[in-house]
DNA sequence: AGTTTATAGATGCTCCTTGCATCTACACCT
DNA sequence: AGGTGTAGATGCAAGGAGCATCTATAAACT
């Protein structure tokens, strides 16, 4: 099957709102069941999407210290990154209509063979 | 906005089921109004995931030269292209039911705001 | 006859993304 | 001291995508 678009981008959008903060490693866990497909999603691509997610103002972060173990990277959402995330969910919104239509005439045809 | 994946791939498998042959500049305008996104497709993506899907042996193809203009490539969905469709079609079902839960879940928090 | 336009297929080059491996570092447990 | 789990990040090679460009045929126009 070939490579689909993992869609990594809105899915930690959506995370981010759903869950008020997070960090990469925490979201590597929840983007497996979240994920629009069912290709595992690589911890390079998670973090490299953070880092972009900043540099493009719609997440903004701090170090996080006070807990055991190794400082942790904690995201949120900015209200940019609110807006991105619907402008998102208009176009997968849309993309998924046309998946659902694409796949109506796949099983209509399989039906007239 | 984001690169989408274009889904260039089954659209042409799509096509050429409901054709029973084209060729790709036949193609180039009929993936437009089928897309399952808004972006352009690029002829040179088109021409190149031809060729892919013939090395792979989801499409077989001939020169057609009985008629005015240039040769045309014409090409044709083989059986293991059919059942690639079919694979295709099963896939994005998955991915648009998802993409469908994730708008509903924006949707939801949005009015929750 | 020569030029332009539409059709048709293909590829070179460069940039960008991705996948895989690897690295650093901290804390806890044995 | 060494292993394990947590946490973030990057180097490098391979692959994909975008843009421009190239060849070629035929018809229409000048």
């Amino acid at each position: 099957m070939g490579n689909l678009s993992r869609f990594v981008e809105p899915v930690i959008l959506l995370l981010l709102r759903k869950k008020g903060k997070s960090y990469g490693y925490d979201l590597l866990t929840a983007l497996q069941e979240h994920a629009l497909t069912d290709a595992k999603i690589e911890g390079a691509a998670l973090y490299r999407t953070l880092r972009q997610l900043e540099r493009n103002g719609n997440v903004r972060s701090e170090w996080d210290v006070k807990h055991g173990g190794p400082a942790r990277h904690m995201y949120k959402l900015t209200s940019d990154g609110g807006r991105h995330l619907q402008e998102w969910a208009m176009v997968l919104d849309h993309v998924s209509k046309s998946m659902s239509r694409f796949v109506k005439e796949v099983k209509k045809l399989e039906n007239a063979r």
